[in-house]
RNA sequence: GGAGUGGUAGUUCAGCUUGGUUAGAAUACCUGCCUGUCACGCAGGGGGUCGCGGGUUCGAGUCCCGUCCACUCCGCCA
């Protein structure tokens, strides 16, 4: 007798005794016949119940969904007629000799074949884990993690453990933190990325690292965005960052093609940062998009419609415009729905151009806006923008930023709703990221990458007197308009790494208590080094079609960071709070139910 | 922190615009019948704190205010 995955059952068993283990999926009851849909991780298996053996056909009665059985029976063909060629196993059947019920079922929740709202499949993930869907991702999760594994082990890296208890940084996100009971008052925090312990591996002479590391940043969350995610952390030393990203393309090249059966074309299309701002209006562009953003601030900037051309101060403000193919047929519904969008972003408006007849400015054009151009200026721009007869273009006039996320997102939103995409996978790397950009709010300097990135200049006192426009050694991998990974060659020369943290604002003195032991490991040989970091869960997200990230995490949290299954987080005893020196304001009773 | 959408039977939803009989449908569940189904079929039955709290009203699932939960987005996410 051999045990076999429901799944797997087919002709090659009929005739020999099988033993099969699985949860009853349906159970249909005939009167004289019983049969049961009996499923596993492989897949489903017709099982079907005589009544000449009254023992066995009284208990396949009382059988429910979601019980689990132990089955002993002989396969056969099914009679002619009866197969279901929509399941892998549907032409055969098990005759069952033996049922025994393993674990009884309460009523499940919901039917697994009809998907219930979030909350629901939240809180009782261990059964919506049992869907066909949740399956096949989670299985596509553990199968990229493996031909990730594969790839670096391959390569000769090391994978190389860092800890989950760290300390807290100044910097960057929101820390998770954790009291420590033998330090009172201390806390350790969760990392937000191995990013000081990899580089210190480095240090350490293990110069092919790499890590599939779980990080937790305190920040809101998204559809894509979680408070813990799963990293795969690379760094190298003696390399360089063109050798790096063939590394990288040479192992999504082995994902795709392990997963998906899909040969991908390398090296991967590059661009520099400011060209993917002033062409698609992010810096994670979706290059699957045929539609291109048009910077007419030259074009306008003296002509007397002011709203144009008093927006035309370089490198603050602009005036761009994306013009949107004919076969695309926009409606005045879509136009109000996208001036929407924009007032949401904070614009004033949507101004466009609807071109009848591109050869008869007088006539031919049907705008708010073209009573306040001349004509000269009405040519040079659908000229700059290619506009045919049946285009449709839009503008926007502001803050560079305004601008960028106005059609940046029409872009998107355009394409989304007019499914306007030209192929199925599209990655680009995005180069020469600024080094700083300036906090308004905060009156400093912030790193663009991380202040561990560095920076190029052509003599070192450029990094303290134009932080604003020195660029990094950096590179941001996007798929498909989703920021998949970012890296960067790293600082390794530890006056270079000072100077860093005094543009940031961070004293000596606050330098060395927070990063002092970093700065010092700096100065016992730092080799050149440099590395990248991927966002496992978005990928996997990418590659199973899932629309968030819940959807490919065993266990995700909801938009307010609890656990719904396992009701996280929550209040604890005094007992508890006491041990590790703890006060809380808030108290048990106050929990809402 | 802000904007939006949703919350009614185990589940998915209708009902809310315009307040008024016993709050419906599908499916799930229970009982009976049924020997070839695979969304099995047929007959019958049970099942509701209309998220929660307050207000308006003779009367609230429906209108108003507050609040909680879930989702999407903005801010935030080096």
């Amino acid at each position: 007798m051999k045990k076999i995955y429901c799944g797997e059952l087919d002709n090659s068993y009929i005739d020999k005794e099988i033993q099969l283990f699985g949860w009853i999926n349906k159970i249909r009851d005939h009167g004289g016949v019983i049969f049961i849909d009996l499923r596993d991780i492989k897949g489903i298996a017709q099982i079907v119940v005589n009544p000449d053996n009254k023992d066995l056909f009284s208990l396949a009665e009382s059988l429910r969904n979601e019980d689990i059985l132990e089955i002993v029976g002989i396969p056969r063909s099914r009679p002619k007629g009866s197969e279901n060629l929509k399941i892998k196993s549907g032409k055969v059947e098990v005759v069952s000799n033996k049922i025994d019920l393993l674990s009884k079922s309460k009523t499940p929740p919901y039917l697994l074949t009809e998907e219930a709202n979030e909350d629901v499949r939240l809180r009782y993930r261990f059964y919506d884990l049992r869907t066909d869907k949740m399956q096949k991702n989670i299985i596509m999760r553990s199968k990229i993690i493996k031909v990730i594994r594969d790839f670096f082990d391959n390569e000769d890296f090391l994978d190389i453990e860092t800890p989950i208890l760290t300390k807290a940084t100044p910097e960057g996100a929101r820390d998770y933190l954790v009291p420590s009971r033998l330090n009172k008052g201390k806390f350790y925090a969760l990392p937000q990325s191995p990013q000081i312990f990899k580089q210190t591996l480095m240090m350490s002479g293990f110069n092919k690292y790499y890590q599939i590391a779980r990080c937790f940043r305190d920040e809101d969350l998204r559809a894509d965005r979680q408070p813990e995610f799963t990293q795969l952390d690379i760094e190298l030393s003696f390399s360089n960052s063109e050798k790096i990203k063939r590394c990288i393309e040479r192992m999504f090249s082995n994902i795709f093609k392990e997963v998906l059966k899909i040969e991908l074309d390398t090296p991967f299309k590059e661009i520099t940062y400011q060209e993917s701002k002033d062409k698609y209006g992010t810096d994670a562009p979706d290059l699957r998009i045929p539609l291109e953003i048009s910077n007419i601030s030259e074009i306008v900037k003296n002509c007397s419609f002011k709203v144009f051309s008093e927006n035309t101060t370089k490198g603050k403000s602009k005036v761009s415009a994306l013009c949107v193919p004919s076969s695309l047929s926009i409606t005045r519904k879509d136009i109000d729905s996208y001036t929407d969008m924009a007032v949401d972003r904070g614009s004033q408006g949507l101004a466009y151009i609807k071109c009848n007849n591109v050869k008869d400015i007088k006539e031919g054009l049907q705008s708010p806006i073209v009573k306040f151009l001349d004509d000269k200026t009405i040519n040079n721009i659908l000229s700059e923008v290619s506009a045919k007869d049946g285009d449709i273009i839009f503008f926007s006039a502001g803050d560079n930023n305004l601008v960028d996320s106005v059609l940046g997102s029409l872009r998107e939103l355009i394409a989304k709703q007019k499914n306007h995409y030209t192929n199925e996978w599209s990655f680009v790397w995005i180069k020469d990221f600024p080094m700083f950009e300036y906090d308004d709010d905060n009156k400093k300097w912030k790193s663009v990458h991380h202040p561990f990135t560095q920076p190029v200049y052509s003599a070192v006192d450029d990094i303290t007197n134009s932080p604003g426009s020195l660029l990094s050694d950096s590179y941001d991998l996007v798929l498909n308009g989703v920021e998949i990974g970012g890296g960067s060659k790293r600082i390794n020369d530890p006056e270079v790494q000072k100077q860093i943290f005094n543009v940031l604002g961070l004293s000596s003195e606050e330098a060395n208590d927070k990063f002092g032991f970093f700065l010092e490991a700096m100065q016992y040989g730092c080799p050149p080094h440099g590395g990248i970091a991927f966002g496992i869960d978005r990928i996997v997200m990418m590659l199973a079609g899932a629309l968030s990230i819940r959807d490919v995490i065993a266990f995700p949290k909801t938009q307010s960071g609890s656990c719904l299954f396992t009701d996280s987080p929550s209040f604890v005893d005094n007992q508890n709070m006491k041990e590790l020196g703890l006060k809380s304001d808030k108290k048990k009773d106050e929990q809402k139910t």
